[in-house]
DNA sequence: CTTGACCCTGCCCCAGGGGCAGGGTTCGAC
DNA sequence: GTCGAACCCTGCCCCTGGGGCAGGGTCAAG
């Protein structure tokens, strides 16, 4: 006849949780000695190791409880369902390890992997982390609202960036743009090669060349501050 | 400027868990529209992220706290430490998995190998389940107790089995003798060779061959209904 | 006869949210 | 213009699997 302490020693639980098991029902109470103190048998420790072990498995209490008396063919396919959701969850901790390991490097773990890749042809171009941010944050705003659109947009941004001279010259332009003063002499030749190059541009060419600009509208009500007086003007100058 | 049912799904956390965050401190509350809605940056769901991807790798979100605003080298320290308690978790679950294995498989998950070993042999011998069933108990009991004697004595018994023609033939007579009734004539003289085989043995001739019975009476206490009238009696016998 | 190690019950606490009540809002369809 | 679906808001109580502490009683050894 043994003692809680010495029970909970032999499976391996606390005390605690024992007394937790007798009042979920899955333990049964022992009887009493002349103290009040519980005392048990054998059979009691079979049990108890069995409780453990499932609950370790990350069984709930409640579902030990039914496991605990049910028929071994019940049991069996119980614990192979039990199998499957453990091995399920070492993948996730696996999967979460990945990630761990990506928070120390940078961005990529925010974004997909054609956004990252993205983002780094950008900063291969020498374009200012500031706009990469603005970038980033645009791609982000736009894949909540319309995670397809995001994709498309994403694909034929990567296209205009590996394969357009011009369009990378005038992005890189546009990036040292955002520091000049409003009314500084560029300014306005910047705009005109900007028109030519969107009409230039064949059919899409209404959706994508606006969609720059909208981007970095969004881009500028999400990120305080995120414009300036030479892209407002420059915004100013494209409209009129 | 995004709703907080986006940002959520972005983030693939629920709504719930992100207000959480806010209450908790975790994630900046951003600003109201003009009904009152929270309206969320982009820099909201890069951080949102980041809680996530610590969350989900079971800091608990007081530490996360903390390494939100901790400086890279700091996070990069804390980080190590989050995958090595990582790696543990994913070895704790997959011992689960081999426990659960042997929740099928018999009573191996419950004793130590030894002792699974040692049952083995005795039903190798012909034992009765019954009579198995009180050494795994007696030993469960013994160990609760002692555990290097209950090692010691297992090891013993082990000997004796494999080794001791004599005390084998003896065993599966105490075993069968459980069902004889009390008055049964065999009784005297299985006392007179237990007697006879108990003065045989050396040295240590005082304290194991008393432990059968001893443990008989022990696992008896544990479980009721564990001995028989002819037991009482070969006790009685072997006393008097 | 004390001291330390046990044991008892009962209560509140934690994380990490889920669920529901009891509202208000927005948006598209009819 | 109004209806419903799908959002959003706050506030409250609920869950699991125990831990911790209070405020006792008990037991064995020195």
């Amino acid at each position: 006849m043994i003692t809680i302490g010495r029970l909970a020693e032999y499976a391996g639980v606390s005390v605690k949780a024992v007394r937790h098991y007798h009042e979920r029902g899955l333990l049964a109470e022992p009887g009493r000695d002349s103290a009040g103190y519980r005392r048990y048998t054998a059979q009691h420790a079979v049990d108890l190791v069995k409780i453990r072990t499932l609950a370790a498995a990350g069984v709930p209490l409640a579902r030990v409880k039914d496991l605990l008396d049910a028929d071994p063919a019940t049991l069996a396919a119980a614990i192979a369902k039990i199998d499957g959701d453990l091995v399920e969850r070492i993948g996730r901790l696996q999967r979460s390890r990945e990630q761990l390991a990506q928070l120390r490097g940078g961005e990529r773990l925010f974004v997909p992997d054609e956004v990252a890749g993205y983002l780094d042809a950008l900063r291969r171009l020498g374009v200012s982390e500031r706009q990469v941010r603005l970038e980033r944050d645009g791609w982000i705003l736009m894949r909540t609202a319309s995670p397809e659109d995001a994709a498309g947009w994403i694909t034929e941004k990567r296209e205009l960036v590996d394969g357009d001279p011009e369009f990378r010259a005038l992005y890189l332009d546009h990036d040292a743009a955002y520091d000049w003063p409003r009314d500084d002499p560029r300014l306005p030749a910047l705009a005109d090669r900007t028109r030519a190059w969107m009409t230039g541009r064949p059919d899409r060419s209404e959706t994508r060349p606006v969609q720059n600009p909208a981007i970095a509208r969004l881009a500028q009500q999400s990120q305080p501050g995120a414009s300036s007086p030479a892209w407002d003007e420059l915004a100013r100058l494209l409209r009129g």
